[in-house]
DNA sequence: GGCATATAGTTGACAAAAGCAACTAAATTG
DNA sequence: CAATTTAGTTGCTTTTGTCAACTATATGCC
């Protein structure tokens, strides 16, 4: 387990590098292009991060850029950055003033003429990008674009590694009922080789979901983390005073943070307030994971039957925990009586 | 349109500069750390070519590495390469063999001395990425080694342009019936208004296609194009003779390729074989890419209703195609007559 | 207030990196 | 075989980048 691990990300360490390199090597070409310009690259680099200062909405209230901020920016070195400085306001390209607050710092700025000058690099610069846009077709772009955001938002983020793992919960939205049949077909294929038909099962329960819909008995709650779904359940009514929890998923790269236990405590405590007496849910013998949620939250298992479905021979269980408060203290009592 | 396409293209190319920009500083940042080797951050990615020279696969054949190969790999001055080689060679980091094929050429690799001179830097580089990674949660670094893998892909495969609109069709895989269903939901919902019943309804379709398949009678084709799915349809049974077409949908990345056309045609094709005399089908007066599609084939209009559904006032169309020989040239003949 | 320390920025001296052009030698073309 | 191309080398030059010392302002702390 440690071992697979290990290599595991041993083998995505590589993979970044490699991205790294082949990276480094598309953007060096993209940059080349600039190099016949009357401006270093480092000078046009700096005078890019000028122009684009004010585009940028990641700094709050965007304090306005000095050279110390300019040159940990683009990590150059502060006495090279100077001179570079010196040369464009002596070509009148940019302003220095002595900023208000700090009688240090100047806060520079593009001047119009600066802007003029600027303006064939853009654009030279915008049409290096289109021409390595062009040969794409329209998918392939739009998974680039795709891609390179994706890219930007998780190492940007670098501020909350308590957000990272900060799954929120949420009710349904258009796409969901198909992301959940979706993730469902593909995971209990993947792992326990179920085929088709357990996904039409669960596109089936899920529709029923919408269509037959208690908004007073019923709910389902959909995990977000990191702005994906990665998880979910659903809880439906079975009779005036039964309820089923379904559904029950949770995505591989988000286990281990207890949103399983977290979305089956959901359940329990909607179907306490909602008045059920008790909740019961069918589930397979092999999903150890679900099985040990259920366990702790006091569900027993009250039948199990094999039957042959998805293509598998498996053994189907029946749980459930009663709900009323006497029955919720006594399973306590016996839980710790058990120990 | 044009205007907006223009602006839609702009913004895309300004996204993937922003993007640039961004992991050029990345890169930047992840570079400074081999700084402090005996090393110049050039003569660090020469040697990397030669430890990874081997790894890659994306040469055929694996032509050994020759100075000017790797000149233009790294973009570096062959002159400056030239006397970075030479203090390699000094120090016994590589060694030059002539080519067996070309006088001219020398072949590069690294001795022992310099793998293991090597070692230590891969070590630290190694590090630094698992640095990079370590803040990240297990969702995020899947969602970053995907992206990476994505672009790779995207920005690698320069030969071929016809192959980037050569979609493919095949059956159907678990997983499907949830892809359908999403993409059916998410698209309904942005593009029409259509709320969670309208997916709800879909669900309940491709469920019903599973649970009541009949394999010598009915069909879907999954379209995929560059590894991912971009258009789907159902063709089941009505009745013995009627056939019914169903939950036609093309990505908006992958429209304009002629792929509706073509998934209707396979229908057509089936359901003739199928020994199917009519295929009809269900839609919405306000889907017109669709609509164009079915008049060309020679599907009629036989009958509109308003109606309330998914959260919106739509009209519903029923359209049929007549399939019998003799119906089929009639067909072709009006159409003709009518120009 | 006043001393120590940190930060913003500049400058000079210097070293490393990179580019350019001329050159040799082998290969290819016609 | 002459003309041209390609692989690689070398000398010379410019550019780029680094380092340390220095000024001026700001901040922290007693």
């Amino acid at each position: 387990m440690t071992r697979a691990q290990t290599s595991d990300a041993e083998r995505r360490i590589s993979d970044i590098r490699r991205f790294n390199r082949f990276y480094t090597q598309k953007i060096g070409v993209l940059q080349e292009g600039l190099l016949d310009s009357a401006y270093s690259l480092a000078g046009v680099r700096v005078l890019y991060e000028l122009a684009h200062w004010r585009d940028e909405a990641d700094r709050k209230a965007t304090p306005s850029l000095s050279a110390s901020r300019l040159a940990a920016r683009l990590g150059l070195d502060e006495g090279y950055l100077s001179r570079l400085l010196r040369g464009f306001e002596k070509q009148q390209l940019i302003v220095r003033k002595a900023s208000p607050d700090d009688g240090r710092e100047h806060i520079l700025s593009l001047t119009p003429r600066g802007r003029k000058a600027f303006a064939p690099l853009e654009l030279r610069s915008r049409r290096q990008v289109a021409a390595m846009l062009s040969p794409l077709s329209g998918l392939e772009r739009s998974r680039l674009a795709c891609a390179m955001t994706t890219i930007e938002q998780v190492l940007r983020s670098r501020p909350a590694t308590p957000e990272a793992t900060a799954y929120t919960l949420r009710s349904l939205r258009p796409g969901d009922i198909g992301w959940v049949t979706h993730r469902h077909g593909v995971l209990y294929a993947e792992e326990y080789g179920y085929d088709e038909r357990f996904e039409a099962l669960v596109a089936a329960i899920a529709a029923h979901f919408v269509q037959a819909f208690d908004v007073e008995r019923e709910r389902c709650w959909i995990a977000e983390l990191g702005g994906e779904i990665v998880g979910c359940v659903f809880l439906v009514s079975k009779s005036a005073t039964v309820a089923k929890l379904r559904l029950l998923l949770v995505e591989p790269d988000a286990r281990g943070l207890g949103l399983g236990a977290r979305l089956v405590d959901e359940c329990i405590a909607f179907a306490r307030q909602a008045g059920y007496r008790k909740i019961v849910l069918w589930t397979q013998s092999e999903l150890l994971a679900a099985r040990r949620i259920y366990e702790q939250r006091g569900f027993r298992r009250v039948a199990e039957e094999p039957h042959c479905s998805f293509g598998r021979d498996l053994v189907a269980e029946t749980w459930e925990l009663k709900l009323s408060r006497k029955a919720a203290r006594e399973d306590r009592v016996q839980t710790r009586a058990c120990k």
